[in-house]
DNA sequence: GCTGGCTGAGACTTCGGGGGTATCAATTCG
DNA sequence: CGAATTGATACCCCCGAAGTCTCAGCCAGC
């Protein structure tokens, strides 16, 4: 039993003739007819009733055609549906998502997944930090990780999305808030939050970094694991943090923010498997470099 | 593309190895990679990745997968339906019935089709009169009629059911009911009550006739469309009726039965379409005359 | 690191069967 | 009754599915 059978006969059913049905199909009548046996016979099953004069439809037949028309529509969708998971337009794809990003990139990226691939089903996993992120993508529990650099594992291949500038969070009563501007040696005297511990988070390796070649040693008096619970440290008076830019963006109240001099940033960039080629995953990476391309 | 592909396609995904698969399929391996090539060339799409150590399904492959499965299953189910209709098992039928057997037969051939062949969907009509079913059974309304004889069309084929005695329905105070039998002549003075008029219904013929034969004239004073009203117009003193065995049956209060003399019966017959070679009506004759063989 | 054994792919051949042509048989209609 | 139509049969051809042989890459083991 071929599709070959199912196509002819649903052709030979709808014209109800042989000989229309050979020159729908583009074939003779004689291959025809002996297909149609052959099917028949195979089933077991007389699917016609033909006379010289007239071709129509037993029982059987009438539940075959439908179970046939079926079986070939269901052919053409599967073929369909193949290509558009090779097409990277259909499928699965799970992001996890640094702290910083969770807030000013996520909710945007995730319009532009459902607006331009919308039978992709995707999955986010906020608030994670870079280490968790490359295990869990090397473990395959999440396909495109947007984090702060460094990554050095070669299992790992990065592009950057954009570039947030450092500032610097401050309770709105803070002595340095009356400053329009401030430089990383100000921080000298301040009690500073950062997000976890070293080795954890990479802006905790930063901001110490810029504490140090400022030409001291950063007080660290409070480390918290959510980016949320940083801001509301500083607006609680607990101390001050260096932030990247898009972390102003959360607006909690009793926090205000201050541009750093000096060109500092870090870049905020999306990590996918090296030998990962799901056509979801270029897709999406494809989205957020259209995406930086635009706005920087 | 054929089912072929889709065949040897599951066959390489479940053994994740071309050489087993092929060997499943009783064949050799290269044209079952000629196969498998062709089919992703159709698709446009790469449903494995092979080196020449593993083989193993892309994500397209992973739903062509699922998808190919369902449409050989639905290959199978589609020749299991047909046969099943083919045989008889399977169908529709819609099956008319006269007013005696409406009660007495109805019932229990409803229950035999139910338990002997779930899967057809038969629906009855009830209480229509032998002119109308043959009309109907020809039109094809309906499948199969059980009426009363003759049915002199050539295009419907009979076969007797059972014989009924005809018997006498009277009043429960009627001076007849103090006898323990009934001649027809003893209904000479009666009023009849009769199944609507000549020509119509059989059984008003048969009862004209008999009296006929017996020397005298039939008064018939009501006629009625259905069985239920002929009984409660006898129970109601209007007259009294002759009537096959069965309608005794109805158990209506104010009636009472006697037998009638002489060995006087009407059959019960199915009739189907001559020209008909549905399996499921052939089922269902077979039902009714295997059962009439029991109970005779 | 080299070798040997797997494994999938390529080159070439074979042969079965799908499809074509010619024709027949049966039915309908003028 | 003959002409036309239509599905089935007989027969042939040739395409392509399947087979054989072989190679190229890759991993394992010594």
């Amino acid at each position: 039993m071929e599709l070959r059978h199912l196509r002819y006969f649903v052709a030979v059913a709808e014209e109800r003739h042989f000989g229309r049905a050979a020159e729908r199909l583009h074939m003779a009548q004689p291959p025809l007819s002996q297909q149609i046996q052959q099917l028949e016979a195979e089933l077991g099953v007389t699917l016609l009733h033909r006379t010289t004069r007239k071709v129509e439809l037993t029982g059987a037949g009438m539940v075959y055609l439908d179970r046939a028309r079926a079986v070939l529509a269901a052919v053409d969708d599967a073929a369909a549906e193949a290509q558009r998971v090779a097409d990277g337009l259909q499928g699965r794809l799970v992001v996890g998502c640094v702290g910083s990003a969770t807030y000013s990139l996520l909710p945007a990226f995730a319009r532009a997944l459902r607006e331009e691939l919308p039978a992709v089903d995707f999955v986010f996993r906020g608030e994670m930090l870079a280490p968790d992120q490359l295990e869990s993508l090397l473990a395959r529990r999440v396909d495109l990780a947007l984090l702060r650099p460094p990554v050095e594992d070669p299992a790992v291949r990065v592009a950057v999305v954009r570039r947030d500038r450092l500032i610097v969070a401050l309770p709105e009563d803070h002595r340095l808030a009356r400053r329009k501007r401030l430089k990383i040696g100000d921080l000298r005297e301040e009690d500073l939050i950062v997000h976890a511990s070293r080795g954890r988070s990479v802006m905790h390796g930063i901001v110490a970094d810029l504490c140090r070649s400022a030409g001291f040693e950063p007080r660290i008096r409070h480390e918290v694991a959510e980016t949320s619970t940083l801001v509301t440290f500083v607006a609680a008076g607990l101390g001050v943090a260096v932030v990247p830019q898009p972390v102003a963006e959360l607006g909690v109240a009793g926090a205000t923010y201050r541009p750093l001099a000096g060109n500092h940033g870090v870049d905020l960039v999306a990590a996918v498997r090296a030998d990962d080629d799901s056509p979801v995953v270029a897709r999406a990476l494809g989205l957020l470099v259209r995406w930086q391309e635009r706005t920087s």
